[in-house]
DNA sequence: CTGAAAGCGCTTACAG
DNA sequence: CTGAAAGCGCTTACAG
């Protein structure tokens, strides 16, 4: 064990040329005489010689890696555009590297400056507490994409979407379909996004003639079980409601669970919104109603837009949006 | 944009010492004295100084990073196992690097080519198709620690559960149950634990007495759309069944959804046993009969025990198996 | 306890 | 088209 790997010098002397000549056959920059690419290329598979990615990065100022800051690898919000990111990045030269948030601000702030010292060439920031000024700040030294917010800075781009109008339509189709008691499970209020599909749902709601009551808005933070115990809340308030509105999709699989725990159907007698369209929810039995959130898209529109950036050239990020889509726990009020 | 970031050498120079110091209080080697050590820390944080991680994996010969390559990044199983393996990585100076395999033997041999080159210090190999060889080989320079197979070799440790006895504990549940028609899916027959969950299903039958109904065999791919598909054609097949075991979670929620399309219960008209344990699992409606996979422990223990054998201890792999957690997607037949 | 110097494995002006 | 040389930002024997 512990072998020593093969060096570009010994691939030169090897081949009979000089280190920077086999460089450059490794970068295609300038021209080489065929009889020495060969020859180079014979040493290069002879020794399995592989570049040590440190030292080109330490000798190019480039180490063609890029950060992306999740919040939480696990989930199954992140892992679609995760594998946006990778798909956007594939056949570019430049390799993604992950990191976890934690939801939590200063950790992520952490996490940041730890990419960077790895040297990063971009940073992709999905979502997070990171504040605007450290963004901005980052953005001095490496092009920078960050969702979830709006922020213009030089050298950086966001992507943001209309959760409160995209709420306010998830709401609005209950209401068109003869819902009048609907009761909305919202995530945790400090998080942007949170706020904004609670003030959709309350202006659906005014919009249509309809009284907003605080009973029948339970509190989740984003995770199943808070919209299991969100459901108990609910009930235990004895205002009849006959649909709910979840703020993401895991609460709603929580709320699910809980209804058919107690023996009430969805959607004969509630009918069940989400927001985020996770991949499961097409499975959901019955399938379920919900906001489609376009991560994947977004990581490889992230992605395409940092190299853009990369590359001098001026970004051009796609418009995206949310759209509701329509299944079977949804039903018309009888 | 595109600020210089500060070097050791700048803050030698603003600390008046010289950048062997420096370095030395960055790594902790040796002592300092008190008086320089306190002005170089604060030379580090007004210019808040960041050690270039590449110059230092090329000078030091260590990257302090730990490659893991998964199948696929997204999906929840593998997310749970890289929960753990950051969790047990945490405090240890090690920072993992996660590369995507996608089930192709070549692209995971590429992939790990990759993380070498990238000079990790370590590699953790998450089940999937490369060569043992390919493995062995790798061993020589760095320590491996591989999962889902069984695997000896110098510098590498293999995680290996049975997932054969498992599959007949899964499948003797629902025997003692009273069922004697059991139906399977079966995962895609060039993954070895596919094969073993196959086996201990047919093992189980056979050792209750029971015949093996071919027809009552669907063949899926470990997809949720493969469940659906494999119900259609287990009801096609007109071969009456009161219990399936899938060979993963996900096709049981697929299944789970087909059954529900179709107005047949579970558990009241068929019951239902899946494999893994996704997080998903326990808030299936309902909650779904499984077998639980130590996912995030495993993914905890490959970290400590790959550590151990960077820090030149013996490893010690902890024993980790394969339980059976009844929930409520099964019950007696009446 | 501390510094000067060599070296890690590359890239890239600079000459020719 | 090609080579010699300097340099990227660190670490680490080697001296003292």
């Amino acid at each position: 064990m512990n072998e020593k790997t093969s060096t570009l010098e010994q691939v030169a002397r090897e081949a009979g040329v000089s280190p920077s000549t086999v460089s450059r056959i490794l970068n295609g920059t300038a021209g080489v005489k065929d009889s020495k690419r060969e020859a180079v290329e014979r040493a290069i598979s002879k020794l399995s010689y592989q570049p040590n990615k440190a030292a080109q990065a330490l000798a190019s100022g480039r180490s063609m890696t890029i950060g992306v800051l999740t919040q939480n690898i696990a989930s199954p919000f992140y892992g679609e555009c995760l594998e946006g990111i990778e798909k956007g990045l594939s056949g570019t030269g430049y390799t993604p590297i992950f990191a976890n948030g934690h939801w939590d601000a200063k950790e992520e702030a952490h996490r940041i400056a730890l990419l960077i010292s790895r040297q990063v060439d971009g940073l992709i920031v999905l979502t997070g507490g990171v504040t605007d000024a450290t963004l901005v700040e980052h953005a001095r030294r490496i092009p920078i994409i960050v969702t979830g917010r709006q922020l213009q800075a030089p050298n950086l781009v966001s992507f943001w979407l209309d959760d409160a109008a995209a709420a306010r339509e998830a709401t609005q189709h209950l209401v068109s379909q003869g819902h009048q008691q609907i009761a909305h499970i919202a995530g945790p209020l400090d998080h942007p996004d949170s706020q904004a599909r609670l003030a959709g749902y309350k202006a659906a709601l005014q919009a249509a003639g309809l009284a907003i009551d605080e009973r029948l808005i339970a509190q989740g933070d984003y995770s199943e079980m808070s919209g299991v115990l969100a459901v108990s809340q609910l009930l235990a308030a004895r205002v009849s409601f006959s649909a709910i509105f979840a703020a993401n999709d895991q609460m709603a699989y929580g709320a699910r669970l809980a209804l058919y725990q107690r023996g009430l159907r969805v959607p004969e007698d509630v009918s069940l919104v989400g927001f985020d369209d996770l991949p499961h929810s097409t499975y959901l039995a019955p399938p379920l109603t919900t906001i489609r959130q376009p991560t994947f898209d977004m990581g490889i529109a992230a992605a395409q837009t940092l190299v853009d950036m990369l590359l001098g050239k001026a970004p051009e990020p796609p418009e995206m949006a949310l759209e509701l889509v329509v299944r079977d726990s949804t039903r018309r009020l009888r």
